[in-house]
DNA sequence: ACCTGAACACCGTTCAAGT
DNA sequence: ACCTGAACACCGTTCAAGT
């Protein structure tokens, strides 16, 4: 289980050894020195390939970032970053330890080229559809949504595996006759009873689309207010 | 700094002082050691009064949780769960370590009692407005968001001291040219752009709004499909 | 240029021994 | 019943010494 070639170290075989690691044992089995041990190397030898451990987890963090889709200029704004929402959401899931590592990076100091780039392409599409008002705190809501939903779904993290469990363990602490909207909420995650829409999507179309409403409110004009300044 | 009070220890005691330091220093600056410093006796002391620091964690999120407002009968669904979202926020914004362990417990096993009933409460408010499959995946977008958006903000932590210093990094790092709308959003920032618009409670409305709206679609059905199950 | 042994300053936790 | 010293198995990181 180490040792697996004999290539010489580079950076990019230390970060792909060390996304492998996080990927499979989880966030916390990454430490310098198992990664060292799975490259065939002492700890310490890792500090030629890689500033310190934050410089590491930056390193990782930007690989998963890099596979989140940016649509082309073919795709309606609205289209188009609900495709990036829904690829981002997809990205996260596939490395659970990513999202974390996003919302609480290592160094404030270190930006990332791909996390700008994402920034200025999400502004400029919301840009074509909303007023700079809208778009200002539709970014907001918008990148929210996406981590904030990823970190609560991880946090719950109801699999196919342990979800009978997690169930069964629930009504052991809190019986049911004392919690019945939560007790039927858990059995309507149980017969999949949502599974028509996708929680992630449902929520990300509350989102987008009302943020189209707000920019057309000559239809039943609303108490909200419009895009002032 | 240490050894304020002579008082015998309690896991009361063990827990506020978790509490005060996890706020003042961050949640790295609470460790077993550094607590039981604080408190003027030694690391393994404070095993007599918790199990371990997974159940000192627990100790200290349901402290915060305890913290946020469940309004009584006399308000509507939607101001209810609207002003319960913003307590949580503002509840999780005075302990800004609080929010990741409530989307990153130590332990899944740990369920506390505050958690289930606090579920319990808005499954049975969203149900007074919504229908069955809308309070479904209407407690997901409201606790996704709740968490979500405090995490990104805290994420990107702009406070009044240091917006300064981070605008001026970003732009040492990215030239505005390159990135004329990142550039724009930073400034809008700096300037305040926003300041009449809370940008939780933003989100928030977008899918409160959303949620009732999507419940009654007598006025102009779009082509959402309704609450089906 | 790259790797390593030894060392440092930290962690959480256990357990026998003290009072 | 509560506290402690010593110990264990871990961390990230530095640095002089090796090749």
């Amino acid at each position: 289980m180490a040792k697996k070639t004999r290539s010489p170290l580079t950076r990019e075989r230390v970060l792909g050894a060390a996304l492998a690691l996080a990927d499979e044992g989880g966030f916390e089995a990454l430490s310098m020195r198992k990664l060292g041990h799975e490259l065939g190397v002492e700890a310490m030898s890792l500090y030629n390939h890689v500033a310190n451990k934050g410089d590491l987890l930056h390193g990782i963090l930007e690989l998963v970032l890099l596979e989140m889709e940016i649509p082309g200029e073919g795709v309606r704004w609205k289209a188009a970053l609900r495709k990036h929402a829904v690829s981002a959401h997809a990205a996260y899931r596939r490395h659970p330890w990513a999202c974390r590592l996003a919302v609480a990076p290592p160094s404030l100091d270190h930006v990332l080229d791909v996390q700008i780039r994402q920034m200025e392409w999400k502004l400029g599409r919301l840009r074509e559809g909303l007023s700079e008002h809208l778009a200002y705190h539709g970014l907001h809501a918008l990148d929210s949504h996406i981590t904030g939903f990823t970190l609560w779904e991880l946090s719950h993290n109801i699999t196919a595996e342990n979800v009978g469990d997690l169930a069964a363990r629930f009504l052991r602490l809190f019986p049911a006759d004392d919690y019945p909207r939560t007790y039927e909420h858990v059995e309507q995650h149980l017969t999949g009873f949502g599974r028509d829409t996708d929680a992630f999507e449902f929520g990300l179309d509350l989102i987008l689309d009302g943020l189209e409403r707000q920019h057309e409110p000559q239809t039943r004009p609303r108490k909200r207010r419009t895009a002032a300044r």
